[in-house]
DNA sequence: GTCTATATCGTGATAGAC
DNA sequence: GTCTATCACGATATAGAC
């Protein structure tokens, strides 16, 4: 409790070090699994990237599992931060800022392929990813409704909206392993194409129910 | 080139035996390669299930990674002899085709697990199955390009038919994965959704670039 | 054609020096 | 807190018996 200066230094610089070492393992780490997928991606080569050895990657995160659960909590703590300035978009803009997350992320070819590759990785057995992705997804499907929501008729069932979330998640991510095996695939055009017709769909839908 | 027929029955009753034993070990592969994607599955696991040790294997298929390409191109012409009988279907079958090919997969999750795991780990540095993955894509956007002319407007661009087939593709490998993570993720109706607001995006498109 | 046995290597993880 | 050294294990692949 009593927090006299020297002990507080003493405390606090280690830990920023620590810190600091722990952001490079965990971005080397990214790189690698990204890379190389969580299977074949290796501590050493980890390590390596960190400027440490394995020991030294072991001794922060304990194991191979838990640095990589530890690596995708960290971006998403990263790019929560980014959203920090702006404000958090709701409505049709969030439905644009789909579009600028597209476009932004050809420039990031190698996080894209982490999350291409480790998501669909973490449907097999026993992966340590698996419930991080699922959390996500639903994560990520419930602020799509809110989008889809502002822009589809007032009266609009929420399974509706799930199955326009979904989908457009659906797009988002299948668009990549394309891109990614071949980048003159159109992303952002696609993207935005998919959106257009699922809020056609949102529209026209209730009628049709009816109308036919 | 004398064909007696002891020494042709000797000639086809061993390559008979070779092509079932042969036959065993690519379904054992695909279950093993679907299970744990391609890295972490382990040549023994596959003998195993093959009822081998791993020696025999690799005495049929030479490496892990010729195995893998044998595996995906058998099961291509698998799937390809599944279409004999019925005709080849082309416009606006197709996509009703499509949609009969995931209420059929629901029922072939490891099959499903196989190909999403596997394509998306082929774009990770130097894997085995890159150059099968990216000529597959390219073939499927060619054949859903087509079924998409058949529905869209006389004179729409290709262009807009390669984003509508890329469109439809990405949504079904997305959909793969969440649906994986969580079943109650409903496929074949974000598809239909995907399918019918991108053909609404095609019809209504070209008005727009001059329309509005 | 399949086996046993083995070679060789790389892995994740641990123990203990400094 | 990071290192060196080492462990135990599993991997792919090869050689040779049968």
């Amino acid at each position: 409790m009593a927090a006299r200066r020297p002990a507080a230094e003493r405390a606090v610089r280690p830990q920023a070090q620590t810190a600091e070492k722990r952001r490079r393992i965990l971005d080397a780490a990214l790189t690698v699994f990204g890379k190389h997928g969580y299977n074949k991606a290796s501590l050493v080569d980890i390590a390596e990237l960190a400027g440490m050895t394995h020991a030294g990657v072991l001794h922060h995160f304990g194991s191979k599992d838990r640095l990589l659960v530890a690596v995708l909590e960290h971006r998403d703590a990263v790019d929560v931060a980014g959203l920090e300035g702006q404000h958090v978009p709701t409505g049709k803009e969030m439905l644009e800022h789909l579009l600028n997350t597209i476009r932004l992320n050809m420039e990031r070819a190698g996080l894209v392929q982490a999350y291409a590759v480790l998501s669909a990785e973490s449907v097999t057995e026993g992966h340590p990813a698996q419930s991080f992705f699922r959390d996500r997804f639903a994560g990520l499907r419930g602020m799509v409704v809110d989008g889809y929501r502002a822009v589809a008729p007032a009266g609009t069932p929420a399974s509706r909206l799930e199955i326009a979330a979904t989908a457009t998640i659906a797009v988002m991510d299948g668009l990549q392993v394309q891109w990614l095996l071949d980048p003159e695939v159109p992303m952002p055009e696609v993207a935005e194409a998919t959106i257009a017709g699922l809020v056609d769909w949102l529209a026209q839908g209730q009628q049709g129910d009816r109308g036919e």
